[in-house]
DNA sequence: TTGTTCCAGCTTTTT
DNA sequence: GCTGGAACAA
């Protein structure tokens, strides 16, 4: 067979990773460095040369987007379908796995998925119903204990009691809260995780199916799987040593939720027979950028080791931009953005990427005065908007009576007198007899607890229920999501509403009912699911990047961490100062410090011809003036690289000579100096720090002591 | 039940 | 300094 078309767009080391033989491999693969194409020519390899089947392969992904490119890439090189391959997240294939042994796996059929919003509220009710201060115990903090151990694999009971206070009460909220999901048939994200690793794991007979049926298991970004996600991923290769890992230690940022980079070396520990391949050729970036990032993730310790090099020439040098301010800051970034598009650059070419959300502020006025279109990246997902939701919960409700989450959401929205008291009855009911909010519905109306309005509101509620469930049985599934919107009220209750806000949701409504139009459902699905419950499940574990149908050229704003995987002709790194970026959280922590320290190497690597660096010397933060310190990040990278820029007199120059330049310089200020300002009058000098173009001066006014830049203040020495 | 006021908190995010 | 949530009043 000729298969030269497999290889021939490929290198010495890519080559080298897609036609070994099959046994286990780590592709260590740099920023840019074709580790999609390895991964997808490797798949396509086995299949057209080794003659595996495409049933047996198991390809394993972070994100639905990664896994829909994967999988749209081998079916173009393939020209099959690629249906029986199973390519995916971790925690789609685990409810997969969930699904089709629910029995085994200790779920009922009807289990649904608890996103983390809804996690969120069960452990708030949760609390409340335990009459546990959660000013004391943070509902957040309880959710971050629970997901944390799952993630490690452990149950409650797993957990040693120390005796310690603060473990003591999580567990007591860890075990109730299972009890809620358990009798609830919900299962949230770390639970589909766990669930299918104990499944495996406890039915041997089961593990080897899988065991046989996946002759070769893939891993994308592996750097970023956690424990469990390691641990789930062993058994499925126990003793089969095919287990092919792609991914860089030095872009692993997402230790903060679990990831573990030592299950790289945990992977050479436990797979002695595999091979190590480096991908360090860069596709992407110029040689100064490449460069740039070298040097500053050298500075990091315990890595794998990577140099990545490019033969495409140094280009331009990295500008360095140091801002009076973050407004300054941010109209130099959109004068430049300017500059660009008068070039002719397309605007989804270039990418301002800050470290924190609130940053993207600043950029939008600045963009929108300017009239440049723009997109923000982050925010509501469409699965996520309030409306939605509650639309979503009417519909799960149909499908399982039991889903607490859900019935709390709409029992009283819109409000049909529902109130506090009866809630609460039900809630107590409920916790006693162990039973659902449903059940006890309907057995509290039996007793004639509840007054007449109360009990007529809440069987009117019953009602809808279960009349919309006889409406829609015959129904086509975008017919059901139509019907459950136009009956439950919903769409009444934001006519209601007075501002725009109320039409833009009814318009999401509308997005759902086409979501569901559109939903690619196939009734041989491998989860054994009805229409219906196979939408809620993708609701869930697809939460949307509807956002991605806008397709305008327009200048991309997101977060370093969004924009890893992505690259753009022109990026601006904004904010790089202590306490912003790196993080103030993280400097003391050499583990979480050398985090933002990848960060920054994502950030850097995202730019293939022009990378913008800029940082403001003074910065509003939580409605106070601070003057942060230029990033640790910018001495890190060699001055041979970068130069700096000035917009007003619009001349740059290398950032060596400045440098050494700005040692030389003195200060014109000494503290005791009479000093004059043309809004605060007159004052003593009380001290100087930095220098330069950053000299800040402390000065004793009448109206209280103040910190000016001396470069800008003008000052008058008297 | 809705609107107002007060108060804490304030990286990063996918599933 | 802004936001979201909770507590409170009408």
């Amino acid at each position: 067979m000729d298969v030269t078309f497999l290889i021939d767009s490929l290198n010495d080391t890519q080559r080298q990773a897609v036609t070994a033989p099959s046994k286990s491999m780590l592709i260590l693969a740099g920023a840019g460095s074709g580790k999609t194409r390895v991964l997808v020519h490797r798949i396509v390899w086995q299949i057209q040369v080794e003659g595996l089947s495409p049933h047996s392969i198991l390809a394993v992904t972070f994100t639905n987007k990664a896994a829909a490119e994967m999988r749209e890439r081998i079916e173009k090189l393939l020209n099959i379908p690629t249906r029986a391959m199973w390519i995916g997240t971790f925690h789609g294939l685990a409810h997969r796995i969930l699904r089709r042994h629910a029995q085994q796996a200790k779920l009922p059929d009807t289990f649904q998925i608890l996103d983390s919003d809804d996690q969120l509220r069960v452990i708030k009710r949760l609390l409340k119903s335990m009459s546990i201060d959660d000013k004391k115990w943070p509902p957040r903090q309880v959710q971050w204990f629970i997901n944390a151990q799952k993630d490690e694999g452990l149950r409650a009971n797993h957990i040693a009691d120390t005796g310690d206070y603060f473990v003591k009460q999580m567990l007591v909220l860890y075990k109730a809260y299972e009890d809620i999901c358990n009798r609830s048939g919900l299962v949230d994200f770390a639970e589909l995780l766990l669930r299918a690793h104990e499944l495996l794991r406890d039915n041997p007979d089961l593990l080897h199916f899988y065991q046989r049926r996946f002759r070769q298991v893939h891993v994308d970004e592996f750097q970023d799987t956690n424990t469990i996600q390691y641990a789930w991923l062993r058994l499925l290769t126990e003793g089969q040593d095919n287990l092919f890992i792609v991914g860089d230690d030095d872009q692993s940022i997402y230790g903060w939720r679990g990831a573990k980079i030592a299950n790289i070396f945990s992977f050479q520990k436990h797979y002695p027979n595999h091979e190590i391949i480096r991908l360090e050729q860069n596709y992407r970036s110029t040689g100064n950028i490449l460069h740039a990032a070298n040097k500053l993730i050298a500075h990091n310790s315990n890595r794998m080791g990577k140099q990545l090099w490019t033969d495409a020439g140094e280009g331009e040098l990295i500008s360095l931009y140091s801002a009076f301010n973050e407004q300054d800051e941010a109209y130099f970034v959109v004068e430049r953005i300017k500059q660009w598009i008068e070039k002719d650059g397309l605007k989804q070419d270039v990418a301002i990427l800050y470290r924190s959300n609130a940053q993207s502020r600043q950029f939008e006025e600045r963009l929108m005065t300017a009239a440049i279109p723009y997109r923000v990246y982050g925010g509501l997902r469409f699965f996520e908007r309030a409306e939605i939701k509650s639309s979503l919960a009417y519909l799960r409700l149909l499908s399982n009576r039991n889903d607490d989450p859900s019935f709390e959401r709409v029992v009283n929205t819109p409000t049909r007198g529902i109130g506090a008291k009866t809630m609460d009855s039900l809630r107590d009911l409920a916790r006693s007899e162990e039973i659902s909010l449903w059940d006890a519905s309907t057995a509290l109306l039996k007793q004639d607890f509840f007054t007449a309005r109360a009990s007529n509101a809440l069987k009117k509620f019953l009602q809808l229920i279960n009349d919309l469930e006889f409406l829609c049985e015959e129904l086509e599934l975008f017919e059901k999501v139509k019907l459950v919107g136009e009956k439950c009220g919903l769409i009444e209750l934001y006519k209601k509403e007075k501002d725009d806000r109320g039409e833009a949701r009814i318009e999401n409504l509308e997005e759902l009912v086409n979501a569901a139009r559109g939903f690619d459902y196939h009734a041989d699905n491998e989860e054994n699911l009805n229409e219906l419950d196979m939408f809620l499940a993708h609701a869930s574990l697809e939460s949307g990047e509807m956002q991605g149908a806008n397709s305008d050229d327009c200048i991309q704003l997101m977060t370093l961490h969004s924009a890893k995987g992505l690259e753009f002709k022109q990026v601006f790194m904004v904010g790089l100062e202590e306490g912003l970026f790196p993080s103030g959280q993280s400097v003391d922590d050499i583990a979480r410090l050398e985090e933002e320290r990848r960060l920054c190497y994502v950030g850097i690597t995202r730019a293939m011809e022009q990378l913008y660096i800029s940082y403001a010397e003074s910065r509003r933060l939580y409605g106070k003036e601070t003057y942060p310190s230029p990033s640790r990040f910018l001495r890190e990278i060699p001055a041979e690289f970068t130069q700096d820029v000035r917009i007003r007199a619009n001349i740059t120059q290398p950032s060596a000579k400045k440098q050494s330049a700005s040692l030389a310089s003195q200060s014109t200020y000494r503290a005791g100096q009479k000093v004059s300002h043309p809004k605060f009058g007159t004052g003593l000098v009380l001290q100087i720090e930095g220098e330069g173009k950053q000299e800040k001066v402390q000065v004793n006014f009448n109206g209280g002591r103040k910190w000016l830049m001396a470069a800008y203040a003008r000052l008058e020495i008297l």
